[in-house]
DNA sequence: TAGTAACCGAGACGGTACGTCTCGTCTTTAC
DNA sequence: GTAAAGACGAGACGTACCGTCTCGGTTACTA
């Protein structure tokens, strides 16, 4: 039986890879992903259907593929720690919220978003390749905060991550005001005070 | 030069647009919005295509009406107001996390947020229809808490819906984790937690 | 029972259906019979589709009843009959010649014969109310010159008629070569020499 | 500017190709032009619409082709030349009215004389592909005739096809009456007889 | 270093759905 | 009850892409 052979990786050409993931880039931010599609980039990439049939399951996946190498860190993705964890956290918050207010950026983003809503594939793999280690930063920042007592002890920290980004998101996604350093400062502080000890409070006065 | 008339909403067929919203209703619920077509809202309705184009712009307009005709209060939305802010909060937290922890609304519900990233058009009739007075009535409830002395009198309400509705969205939105009850609770002790007044906590400093 | 009742013929808007046909002749001249629509014909008439459809069975029967209109004569048909058949044959053919060679007619008299072609009842109504009428008065003329013994005796009148508009009628058709009176007069001139009696030449042979 | 780029005819599918000119051919019998539908033709066949609209610009030019590749000679198209211009025309218009008279061929030859009518394109492929060869051939088997003294030595090749084939075609295009070999053997007569040179008449006596 | 297997660009294929157009019917309002 | 107006159910139109399938042609491993 003639079973579908899979391709090689070891032939695959990266010029190839290469201009399909930048046409698909380019086409994205210029006529939005909803437009977008895998002839376009063929085209564009003068590149074959086929070799990006060949490659990516669907268009989703192409412009996932192009968002995640463009974002993907290499592997040294961490907060600081620098003992200050309010600055800590503004240290990821503001250039998220500044990348988040640019236009460009905001298209690509939205139809990510889009994607990752709606197919669980991308959806996995988004959470396994770019959110999952940002979560898992955020976590380990907060839980030295707790060991070092600047939170509470009981402190939930999937809810508190959830605290930290969720609002951000959300006033993005719909547009409910503007993205600003001095918005996402106040996020942070509300968001520490949220998970602040009330021992913390209760004893400042003494 | 012969400008396309606009329809007469006079002659409008109300039979036809029921059906239209209804097909649509029970087909996203059957296939996705993203196998959804026009086509096949117009076979289900038994009502010809250009029914359906003369009267709504887009697909994701007739999904989006029919979600914001199944949803919209007729005028009676408010948040309870029974002094007890934080189970006020859970009145309304609750409900919304078993209406997304449903796989049909989730489903419809991913669905309409997909169309809400990437079109501007639906994304403000979303938030003049559906979102805005949500957030309106729980800013007034928690502009009564505030004038209560129930939370800091420099609370940001708009950053405060932001820390209610924020977190369990991206919960959501990213299948974080569970979308239970326990967890609305602990979102809502928290966001209050973050909009409390030190003063509040700090009574031994007396 | 609801038996779908007949128009009633004494009602009807002299107006409506004076426009239609109008309106129908132009159009058939401006943009030819295939792209000729009932919605233009009403818009251009100012006349309700429905009037159209009450009065008439098909677009066909439209443009067919204006060309009738226009070319039925009031009953006065009749070929001249001087005496010298040629002459009387020319005195038809030119001006028909003439008629086929005028591009709008020729536009017009092509969309009929195309409705012609594949209607069985336009086909019969053409018959009857256009082109029998001038084959008879043909076919009488025919005779009157048979009678006088200036063709054959045994002349086949039906065959005869066919000869006289069949050649004219496939060199336009067909577009095969100019029309013009010189033809009309040889086609006249060879139509009667087939016709006529052997004996008329053969004299010598007393 | 992207020119639209012309399909590679080296590449084209031999296969679609007649399974197109295969349902036409089909389908046209069946449900008459009027009612053909280039979806009907795709469907039957067993093709994507889009191979149909790649290699023909029209419905019309489809039945036109079938027909033609059902029709079109191989090149050997020729009338007998027996010595007998009579007999050799009736070996061409004694087929020729059979076929007319076939209900199924009529209906297609009435559907491509509909589309020769209106469509001067079709009209000029027509013309190339099929009529000018016959006529061509049927000129030469008169001319042959006229230089063998058959018929007047002034004869208007022209005119005198039109003498022979217009007449049966006009019968035919308006059902003046049956098809049948009589008939064209008395057009034969006829048509001869207008080419025959008084002179070999006037002399047949002695 | 020749052969060959796989990827490559290209693009025709069978399809699906698009959004538009026109059909012929139905409904409403005015006369 | 006819007329103008126009929304309606229906369905074909011609287009755009889909994902698959040949085609040569060009690598780049294997014999």
């Amino acid at each position: 039986m003639a079973t579908r052979s899979a391709p090689d990786p070891a032939r695959r050409s990266e010029r190839a890879r290469a201009a399909v993931l930048a046409a698909a880039t380019e086409l994205v931010a210029e006529v939005g992903y909803g437009k977008l599609t895998i002839e376009a980039i063929a085209a564009r990439a003068g590149v074959g259907k086929q070799t990006i049939y060949r490659w990516w399951p669907s268009k989703g996946a192409v412009v996932f593929d192009a968002f995640l190498a463009a974002n993907e860190s290499g592997g040294g993705l961490a907060l600081p720690d620098t003992g200050d964890l309010a600055a800590d956290l503004r240290a990821v918050l503001r250039p998220t919220s500044d990348e988040l207010a640019d236009p460009a950026a905001d298209l690509t983003y939205r139809a990510i978003t889009a994607e990752i809503l709606n197919d669980p594939a991308l959806r996995a793999e988004y959470r396994t390749r770019l959110l999952d280690p940002l979560l898992a930063v955020t976590r380990d920042r907060l839980r030295s905060a707790r060991d070092a007592g600047q939170i509470a002890p009981d402190t939930d920290l999937d809810l508190a991550v959830e605290l930290v980004y969720g609002p951000i998101h959300y006033r993005w996604l719909h547009q409910l005001g503007p993205l600003t350093h001095e918005h996402a400062d106040r996020l942070v502080d509300a968001a520490l005070h949220a998970l602040n000890p009330p021992a913390t409070n209760d004893r400042s006065g003494r």
